[in-house]
DNA sequence: ACAAGCCTTCAAAGCGCTTTGGATTTTTTT
DNA sequence: AAAAAAATCCAAAGCGCTTTGAAGGCTTGT
């Protein structure tokens, strides 16, 4: 039997009987033989890669831990379709490099954008290299077309702060991501209408950006907690970070809920899940590794048909309610 | 010029004089020209790329997170390397299959295998398939010679729970991971040797095993606290649980160190990296993200030199003294 | 100035597949 | 039964590199 019906038996193509395509699989399967990926890829001219560049910030070494369920979700579906999942972590300063690096070697057909900045020059530059890309987030300061998906990030902020401001709380603080990124501006955005709509009027101390680590959310609250006002309600980024703040607020002697209520992110994490009847935290809550499957389908779907207008998938986070929140307590 | 010089001279030959060569590098970089990879994998034979399959527990959908930094730590190494990475995120259940299919398509030339159970069959498989690999972690009922880079998890246990003792605490209880698992067995073996040394004898109630969650956390640390006769002190194998356990406390109105004393293993997770002047947890501390590079250095070292004997290597975990462990509280 | 020897360059083969275009066989039509 | 059409199959080219073996250019020694 030639090589060519072997090939076209086992890639599919209607030029070969059922009857001969049954008996090479039946002999693939028997002596477990796969085409070569290299020789296959090399002939098709395919890479069958997906890059995932996910940059470690250099000054703290830090690793997105959202990173892990995002990839999870995306994983399966490029297993479903036969592509491999190229993953570097990258210092920060150096992301663009390696982004022509791969396109310049033609290692990948598609990668996927992490953690947009809302000045964000990945974009522009992926465009200029042409090759195809999803953003997980979005970049406002960005004119050019890409395609993106997002968790709708102001608004769930803005209905959380709105939450807490009809429970009577007035001083709010929001314990936010580093504030360069795209989400942690939305965020912020979203806080402070809710706080203008109410006529409440907070300085820019209660608010903080930094990294999304259980150290920095403990911190971040103690330097709250020690306003002259102090907050009686904090929203976060992070449920990370809302350990941390757990944390501080033992520290303190209070009580989550009863004396300082807390909304926070909630991206899902498979080991911080919050499956309890009533949630511990209440939480805007969206699930990243639904984001990741999401960004896998759409940036498949851009590879397969190139001419495709950019497009944008919006996840609107659900509001939770868990024991978290309660009106402020009377003085 | 032809291909061929073109060729040595990029890939560092000496048959080609340091002009000519300089003429090259200046001329690739002018054009950002990188040798395609697909066709350098075919020619050379060598796919250079590393596989990392970290199994997802289908129950659970739940991803190990000290994977991500682990693999921030290989990633780096890989890079140095011109290696890739190839990152897979399978079903426990049919882990051995996706095995198979890379070697069989021979896809990468080496993989790491992650999360080693006590009986762990992926060893005698690979060695089987005859592709190089570095298990992270070690496999106690395996015969098999292997490739290895583990904590001591035994000794790092023993530690912490003789230094309870030491303290004062008798019942002092065991949150560990899913039993099956190779190190959490080997932490549970530990923790059970300084008991019996010091003549504390407890029953199996005082050690839970289950995935490593912050809720599992929660609820095994309140299923101790409801014993008859509640621990004083808590062994924890990971920091992430360790909160689950704050939270418990919290609720009981117990104080973290003053009430119940914890010690928790610490991977040293870049998003809960404890580096107060004085720690927060009393932790047996081992970087996952070094192990991730040692076991890089050590898969390339084993590809280069594929009659390498199997090695094996042991990292100690400091005991670092926090503010989680006081002497038991007197009635 | 010429041969020997070394350094440098090159043409061609080959890596293991896919794909093209043609050859062969089988089926259908007249 | 012969011709046309359809269904199969196959040989060979090509994917973009690396590597082999041979040729060309330069230096050195006599």
């Amino acid at each position: 039997m030639s090589q060519t019906t072997v090939s076209r038996a086992l890639n599919g193509f209607p030029e070969v009987s059922e009857k001969t395509r049954q008996l090479v699989l039946a002999a693939a399967a028997k002596h477990n033989y796969k085409p070569n990926s290299r020789a296959r890829r090399l002939a098709t001219g395919k890479s069958m890669t997906i890059g995932h560049l996910v940059s470690v910030s250099k000054e703290h070494e830090m690793v997105n831990p959202i990173f892990a369920d995002f990839i999870a979700g995306a994983s399966a579906r490029y297993a479903q379709s036969g592509y491999d999942l190229l993953l570097s972590l990258v210092p920060d300063v150096d992301e663009f490099t390696s982004y022509k690096e791969l396109a310049a070697r033609s290692a990948v057909d598609g990668v996927v954008v992490h953690a947009p900045r809302a000045d964000e020059q990945r974009i522009a530059q992926l465009n200029d290299l042409n090759i195809p890309f999803v953003v997980h987030g979005r970049s406002s300061n960005t004119i050019e077309k890409y395609n993106w998906v997002d968790v709708n990030n102001e608004r769930s902020f803005y209905r959380a702060t709105q939450l807490l401001i009809e429970l009577g709380h007035k001083p709010i603080g929001l314990i936010n991501g580093v504030a360069e990124m795209d989400f942690a501006m939305r965020r912020a955005k979203g806080y402070r209408r809710a706080l203008e709509e109410n006529q409440i009027k907070l300085t820019d101390d209660y608010l903080t950006h930094s990294e999304m680590t259980e150290p920095n959310g403990y911190k971040n609250a103690l330097t709250l907690l020690d306003l002259p006002t102090p907050p009686t309600a904090l929203v976060t980024s992070s449920i990370i970070m809302a350990n941390g703040i757990r944390r501080a607020l033992d520290e303190r002697d209070l009580k989550l809920g009863r004396d300082v209520s807390v909304i926070t992110h909630d991206d899902d994490l498979s080991y911080f899940r919050d499956a309890a009847a009533v949630p511990v935290y209440t939480a805007t809550r969206s699930s990243v590794r639904e984001a990741g499957r999401l960004s896998a389908d759409l940036l498949l779907k851009i590879i397969a048909d190139p001419g495709r207008a950019p497009e944008g998938i919006l996840l609107d986070a659900e509001l939770i309610l868990g024991s978290s929140t309660k009106p402020p307590r009377k003085p």
